[in-house]
DNA sequence: TTCAACAACTTATTATTAGTAAGTTTATAA
DNA sequence: TTATAAACTTACTAATAATAAGTTGTTGAA
C-alpha cells in the first residue's frame, strides 16, 4: 500500500496518508478490523458479528488485509475448510486509530448538542 | 450520519463507528479534511493542494462535509463566486484521528522492517 | 452410508460510485 | 470588450460494490 515517506520537502499531502485512510475506510474494512481486535476469529464468526456483510465482500476484504500484512490466515486441523483470521502486530496497532474514531464520535455528539442549544 | 449510540446492549458493531470510519474514508475525504486542518481555504486553493482530485468530486465531498456539519461554506465579499471552506469544531476535532493514522503509518514501517529482518 | 447442512469460497450479473470531459455563470483584469 | 479565472453543473464512461446463485470439501445425524 505505502512507500517510504518522502513528504518532508513538498507542500502536498502525503500519499501514504491518502492511501491509508482510504484503505481502512473501504466498505466494511473498519468493522472487519474492529471485530478482529479482541482475538482471532473464524470466517463464519466474522460473518455473524457483522450484520449485513456479504460473503463475497468479506472474502475480498480479508484477502486485501492479508496482502497488506495486517491479518494472517491460517488453516486449522490440517483441513482446507477451517480457517482462522488473526491480526498481525501492524493490524493490532490500528486499535489506536479505532479508539480515536470512537472518541471523536462521542466528542462530536457533545459539540453538536452544544451548538444546537446556543 | 450518526444516531445516538445504543450499542451498550448488543454484541454487534456500533453503526456509528461503521458509518464514521467509512465516511472519513470515502475517496478524497481524508485529504480534504487534512488540507483544511491549518485553517480556511478557498475552493481553488484546495484543488491546488490535492493533486489529482477532480472538481466534480471535490464539490461533492465538500457538500457532504457541509451537510454533516464538519465544514462551513461562506461567501466572501458579498460575491457569489468567492467561497471559503472552513472546519467546524467537530471537523477540527478529527485532527486526533488524522494524527493516529499518521502515527500508525510510522509504527507500521518499524514493525514491517523488524519482521523482515528477523 | 448417504443425505443434508455447513464452511469458505467463486462466478455472473446488476447497481452504485468515481472519474473524465465539456459546458455554464458571474467576476475581475488587461 | 475581451479574455481569463472561480466555482460549479451536466453528461457520459469506468471502476467498485451488492446480490444472488453455484462450487467444493467437511461434518453430523438417520
Amino acid at each position: 500500500m505505502n512507500q517510504p515517506c518522502k513528504c518532508k520537502n513538498t507542500s502536498h499531502i502525503c500519499n501514504n496518508f491518502h492511501n491509508t485512510i482510504e484503505f481502512i475506510g473501504r466498505r466494511w474494512m473498519g468493522v472487519i478490523l474492529y471485530t478482529l481486535m479482541p482475538g482471532p476469529k473464524r470466517y463464519h464468526e466474522i460473518v455473524a458479528s457483522i450484520p449485513g456483510i456479504s460473503d463475497r465482500l468479506l472474502t475480498e476484504r480479508l484477502n486485501e488485509l492479508v496482502k497488506e500484512g495486517l491479518v494472517t490466515k491460517s488453516f486449522l486441523e490440517s483441513s482446507t475448510k477451517k480457517v482462522e483470521y488473526e491480526l498481525t502486530p501492524s493490524g493490532l496497532a490500528l486499535k489506536e486509530v479505532m479508539l480515536a474514531v470512537r472518541n471523536w464520535i462521542e466528542l462530536r455528539e457533545v459539540l453538536q448538542n452544544k451548538i444546537e442549544s446556543d
